[in-house]
DNA sequence: TTATGAATTAACCATTTAGTACATTATGAA
DNA sequence: TTCATAATGTACTAAATGGTTAATTCATAA
């Protein structure tokens, strides 16, 4: 409301920070003075090291409670700098959660272009994208959780981001040249949907993070040792395999 | 901590309203005076009705929101009561967040009881299997919303609830006895875990409904349109069986 | 070197929200 | 009819929590 202070991070709430890197982190600031011993004793501006360590405690806080649930204040806590910081940055709750949205699915899917499944024969291929997928999800918890707290928002800040959506058009095509190499080469039978088939890996492996803890309660069983979860990954594969093969 | 009311719900408080019919629903008092237009004028007890009200209440905002984001004063405005019984036959949110997961379950698992499994063949009883287990969690998101929420939490809730557990032996050695009779007819292979079955069918159909809004909006597609649901819930039967078949 | 905006600190505030105190009315048993 | 207790209504409170005010320090372009 005070017009006079307003200047000072409406240009941070334009969607620029967030969504895309900030001017201070462009410009890297190499950090001189950290380097010279001057730790308790000065300040040190360091924007992008600030922000950084902010959305590190904030996508843990994000991950273990959902957007709801988690604590500015409590995030606050865990980082090197205040919440002022948070607001500065990130404008408010719900934005410092898209950041943590888009950073999340930014990473995971930078990691899932190194699969080359181009050069595999296509079974051999879809094997390895349904193994990949199982232990992504697997090692990603974090991310797991995110998902799962998105879709009980119904998407609501996923649907705000074109930026994410367009990161995922590599992982169709992907799976779609895979699909089709197979059915050339006869070792696929026709008539699939490349992305129904994504949609039952994906099914089978986020669920067995993400609904671990009912099914183990219920089914007492620890799905998470290390044999369940590589017994778990055989039997997954075996259906993709079986249900695509011909 | 004052000890003087504290008579007055603690006797609520123990494990005993919730879990199981409190002494005034098992009464089931015939509720004479709302028939003779006394509405508006005097008040009427109804124990049972108030506490089955505020259930169902609960469950839409829980289901909705999870526990952390639904607000008890908006669930005692959506009822005919006030927020004062909810305390009062609940004890507090936890409390009542628990019963509605209790009720949930209870509901869930009795319907599936009527699926009659034993007469079929073993091929038609598994294919009969998955495609209720689909229909049944695309036909109550609320329900999966709630194991969301809970596997969010960790099942802590889940792990307070002996009862619920022991709601779900029933369904497990359902799909043991029918497994087992496919592999006596010599229709399934052998070396199979019927809870990994189980864990396949789960997963599959959960998926389905629990992430359809990360993944429509990715894949930029309405996974829930008749059409769509039907061609989903044919491949995930198609898989399962393909999976289980000798 | 210095002016200017970016980055940061510390204290503060308004609202929301779970939970309660206390008074009152209905109900069924004796 | 009375009486004990269960059920309910009204108003309130303390703490948590998202967000802000205002003052200050750092970094750097001119």
């Amino acid at each position: 409301m005070t017009a006079g202070r307003q200047k000072l991070y409406t240009p941070i709430m334009d969607k620029t920070v967030h969504s895309t890197k900030p001017k201070a982190l462009a410009k890297d600031p190499v950090r001189k003075k950290s380097a010279t011993a001057s730790k308790e004793t000065t300040r040190t501006n360091d924007p992008a090291r600030t922000m950084a360590g902010i959305l590190d405690k904030a996508t843990q806080e994000f991950a273990e409670k959902g957007l709801s649930g988690a604590r500015i204040d409590e995030i606050a806590a865990a980082t090197q700098t205040s919440k002022r910081m948070i607001y500065y940055y990130f404008g408010n709750k719900e934005g410092l959660y898209l950041a943590v949205l888009e950073e999340s699915y930014r990473r995971m899917r930078s990691i899932e272009a190194e699969l080359h499944l181009e050069n595999l024969p296509p079974v051999d291929a879809l094997r390895r994208l349904a193994t990949f997928t199982f232990d992504h999800h697997h090692s990603n918890p974090d991310f797991v959780r995110l998902v799962m707290s998105e879709n009980m928002q119904r998407g609501q800040y996923l649907a705000q981001s074109k930026q994410i959506q367009q990161l995922n058009v590599p992982a169709i095509s992907a799976i779609q040249k895979l699909y089709e190499r197979g059915v050339a080469y006869g070792v696929f039978r026709t008539g699939l949907d490349p992305i129904d088939i994504h949609a039952s890996i994906s099914a089978l492996t986020f669920f067995n993070v993400s609904n671990q803890h009912t099914f183990g309660l219920i089914f007492k069983r620890n799905t998470q040792t290390t044999a369940a979860v590589a017994e778990r990954r055989e039997n997954v594969v075996e259906m993709v395999l079986r249900f695509v093969r011909q």
